[in-house]
RNA sequence: GCCCCUGUGGCGGAAUGGUAGACGCUGCAGACUUAAAAUCUGUUGUCCGCAAGGACAUGCCGGUUCGAGUCCGGCCAGGGGCACCA
């Protein structure tokens, strides 16, 4: 039987990560340690920043990996002599909180604060190096006040305005969407089919900087690819001309854009969009109940159904003709829904020899098929299917016989020359949508007056505040509508009366510009102090999901450059590098709440503490890469550590850490190795992190040391200067990682201040080789032989050495040696013949 | 259809053109223990062989090279983005 004081020494001596850590997080916080004096410009700046959290109540797994890689991230730039800033913040208006008030009738601010305050404990209980003085929440006043200050910053300049327009409606929702926010003709958050609406809706003119967007796509060098493809595909540049055609006997043209003026000698046909104007204006008498039939049909279809690819093509024709302003020709006028009215001008000229959607129409509908475009494998053959490459024009008046790119040159000119056409460039990228029919979110800060029109909230009269008098239940419009305090005020130009908008915003317009209100958050005059933003931006590294690739990151990108370009901001591109984190998986799956397989931070903070989860999640993939969690490498890592503590603490007597460490060429034996070990272990690791944060071979390196230290036997009597170094090299090293345990140590073993504001370790380029090394000999490029020599022979001499060897000399037999490879420290390859 | 990414043991994954499988997880065998836990040691790609050793192995087929997981060309499979976008 052990004795109660046997027991507690037991204790004091065992790794005991839940005591170390809390101790060492209140320890931190009264230090003030993790503050950021955003100031101080003698250090370089680097801003480390995790995409802020919904305040969802409780931390998933992915947050955990989250917020470790850039916590790691902030923790080594800041031993690397950085002025380092790391916020966090509540990215905290949004649906949910609104819905709970519905069900549980909490009212949102308080059920999104108590969430809040639960996350808030569980990310310090991750020890993270978050200057939590800089903490912003989007759905409080002195934060949503400045997102209205940016929305009229961008109404001033014209950036934000309204109009009615077929809009995206979520049924399940109650709210408009914008195009980004809709994934395959369904809603992003709930999976219900998205259906179109009528309506009269704030936009952000995004589309007047699509251009911008992409031309610095290449210059985002810290992005991953795949990133910047998805916003270059989202975007989608076409570059072509946009052509008028004479309606028959009417007084009005059609304008069409398309990308291949070269093919307008084959236009035998054009189509309009159902919801283009001209349909109703221009069908003919015969032809009005089957158009105004099909017309009604198309609206009663949903986005998926209608662009559905596989469908067959349907349309009716106008009873009119329009007029090829370049031959004279006329072709007949159609309306079809394969023709969309948000993309270009809702009309396009029709080739059927040189376009697949043309071609299934007028198939179809036993259209002409004319071709000039010629197809060097089948010339002179008819056409089984549409040839859509370009080529040698033929059938096309005075452009005959030129090639494709001359042709869309010379017959875009002459369109300019004769004033019924121009280049045009054209976009996929629509206009950011940003009203919402809701209560939980940014209040528009505009004013209707019937004499003066739409007037914005004067800056003085910011915030507009959130009523608190509201029907959370309302159906199909904005909850703010049914405050009346709310809605009816004074106009702010004249006086009289006034209504005020009661939309909200979409919180992406929150979430847009948060990361410069870090660098300032407590300004109470202005968003953000511009010479502090323009010492802090761009963000250096930022971390988060790859289902931000278009919403947040294109939001955000132009919200910078607006900024910049009234002299807001310095740089027009908010961040630098961009680290995409890979999910976390439980045994391979997703983890959700329906499949019951989420592992709970909180559980795991309890059963193996936050150093354990921060090094597991690190620890099996590289950071970009899915990360599956499982239980029994939880545990793996979390007998590392214990291994760790064992290793340190057990050669305690033989640790000084002051003690200086002997020149190199003294060192023999174990010591001298475990001098070169913890050199190469640096220098590995820095290698690791600075390619894209390869955290994975970061712990595999860390381990190798570990190995090696504990099995090294440290000289018996006097402290161990080479161990010494060892051990304050590991716990530096595993600071960043684990940080309580490499404090706790670090404190025991005698170190001087938090080892957080340690100096990382160099290395010592001498101790970087070791004394003897394996040679391989090949022959013939096939392994036959190694022997271990002395590092750092010449090249002569190992090639002599690898030839006497009697395994070579047996597989060589009678051929001749013809050619020898040798690289030094390494192999020798005789190429024999 | 167009564009991007990824293919390596039972699993996660390592490999500046130079010993493929580091480091782990799992499994197996053993030590310590009355026992268990913890810890430690060995072993763990496949096939042939008692062994020494050998052959085959990085999705498939070619190429460059003394040497290819890595570079080049062509396929195949999986994942993702865009998509009746004129």
């Amino acid at each position: 039987m052990e004795t109660s004081t046997e027991k507690s020494i037991l204790q004091i001596e065992s790794y005991q990560p839940q005591a170390i850590e809390s101790k060492w997080q209140q320890a931190w916080d009264e230090s003030d340690l993790y503050k950021t004096d955003t100031s101080d410009t003698h250090r370089p700046k680097y801003y480390a920043l995790s995409m802020f959290p919904y305040p969802s109540g409780r931390l998933h797994m992915g947050h955990v990996r989250n917020y470790t890689i850039t916590d790691v991230i902030a923790r080594f730039k800041r031993m690397h002599g950085f002025n380092v800033l790391h916020p966090m913040g509540w990215d905290s208006f949004g649906l949910p909180a609104e819905n709970a008030a519905i069900q549980n009738k909490i009212p949102p601010a308080e059920w999104t604060f108590n969430n809040i305050d639960n996350m808030r404990r569980q990310l310090k209980q991750l020890g993270l190096a978050v200057d939590w003085d800089r903490e912003v929440f989007t759905c409080r006043e002195d934060y949503y006040k400045w997102t209205q200050w940016m929305f009229l910053y961008l109404f001033q300049r014209g950036l934000a305005y309204k109009k009615e327009a077929p809009v995206n409606w979520c049924e399940v929702c109650q709210t408009v969407l914008a195009n980004e926010q809709v994934i395959d003709g369904r809603c992003w958050r709930d999976d219900s089919i998205v259906t179109k609406k009528k309506l009269s809706q704030w936009f952000f003119k995004i589309t007047d900087f699509a251009d911008r967007l992409l031309a610095n796509l290449p210059k985002l060098k810290g992005w991953p690819d795949r990133v910047l493809t998805m916003q270059r595909n989202w975007i989608n540049r076409s570059a072509g001309a946009e052509v008028e055609f004479p309606v028959e006997g009417r007084n009005i043209k059609i304008p069409i854009f398309t990308t291949r003026p070269d093919t307008i000698f084959g236009v035998t046909y054009m189509v309009l969009a159902p919801e283009h104007p001209f349909v109703e204006l221009l069908v003919s008498e015969e032809q009005r109940e089957s158009v105004d039939q099909y017309v009604e049909l198309t609206k009663r279809k949903t986005e998926i159904e209608r662009t559905a690819t596989d469908k067959e093509k349907t349309g009716v024709p106008l009873g009119i003709n329009v007029i090829n302003p370049y031959n004279g020709e006329t072709v007949s006028l159609w309306v079809s829904d394969y023709v969309l009215m948000e993309y270009g001008t809702g009309a396009v000229m029709a080739v059927p020899a040189h376009d697949e959607r043309d071609f299934e129409f007028a198939t179809k509908f036993r259209l002409p098929i004319k071709r000039v475009i010629e197809n060097p494998a089948t010339p002179g053959l008819p056409l089984d299917q549409a040839y859509t490459e370009t080529g040698v024009l033929v059938n096309s008046g005075e452009f005959t016989k030129l090639d494709s790119e001359t042709a869309k040159q010379k017959i875009t000119e002459l369109a300019q020359k004769k004033g019924f056409g121009r280049e045009k460039v054209q976009y996929r990228l629509r206009d950011w949508l940003v009203s919402r029919q809701r209560y939980w979110g940014t209040p528009i800060p505009i004013i209707y007056c019937d004499k003066c029109g739409t007037v914005p909230v004067p800056d003085e009269d910011l915030p507009v505040r959130l009523p608190k008098d509201v029907d959370f239940g309302v159906q199909g419009t904005s909850p703010l509508a049914t405050s009346t305090s709310f809605r009816n005020v004074p106009c702010p130009k004249c006086g009289g009366v006034g209504r005020r908008e009661t939309d909200t915003m979409d919180t992406f317009v929150d979430s847009s510009w948060y990361f410069l209100r870090y660098i300032d958050p407590h300004n109470a005059t202005k968003p953000f102090e511009p010479s502090d933003i323009h010492h802090w931006m761009p963000v250096d590294q930022y971390v988060g999901g790859i289902e931000h690739a278009i919403l947040h990151l294109m939001y955000s990108r132009f919200f910078m450059m607006a900024l910049h370009d009234s002299g807001w901001t310095e740089t027009d591109e908010p961040f630098k590098n961009l680290l995409t984190q890979g999910m976390v998986l439980k045994d391979g799956a997703k983890m959700s709440k329906s499949k019951g397989n989420i592992v709970d931070p909180d559980e795991i903070f309890k059963e193996y503490g936050a150093d354990t989860a921060r090094f597991f999640i690190l620890s099996d993939s590289p950071p970009q890469a899915d990360f599956d969690w499982k239980e029994s490498a939880v545990e793996g890592c979390y007998k590392f550590l214990h291994k760790v503590w064992r290793t340190v603490t057990d050669r305690k007597t033989s640790i000084n850490l002051d003690l200086p460490v002997p020149a190199y060429e003294e060192m023999t034996g174990e010591s001298r190795e475990l001098y070169q070990w913890s050199n190469r272990t640096i220098q590995g690791i820095v290698n690791d992190i600075e390619s894209e944060f390869q955290f994975n071979t970061v712990i595999s390196k860390l381990r190798e040391l570990v190995n090696f230290m504990a099995k090294y036997e440290p000289a018996a009597g006097a402290p161990d200067a080479v161990l010494s170094h060892a051990v304050s090299t590991l716990l530096k090293l595993l600071a960043p990682i684990a940080p309580h345990l490499a404090e706790e140590l670090w404190q025991q073993m005698g170190g001087v201040g938090s080892i957080h504001v340690q100096t990382w370790p160099t290395h010592n380029p001498m101790a970087l080789q070791a004394d003897t090394v394996e040679i391989v000999v090949q022959i013939n490029g096939k392994v036959r032989d190694k022997f271990p020599v002395a590092s750092g022979l010449p090249k002569e001499e190992l090639e002599a050495m690898a030839r006497q060897r009697p395994k070579v000399i047996q597989n060589i037999g009678e051929q001749q040696i013809v050619k020898v490879i040798v690289v030094p420290d390494k192999l020798v390859n005789l190429v024999v013949k």
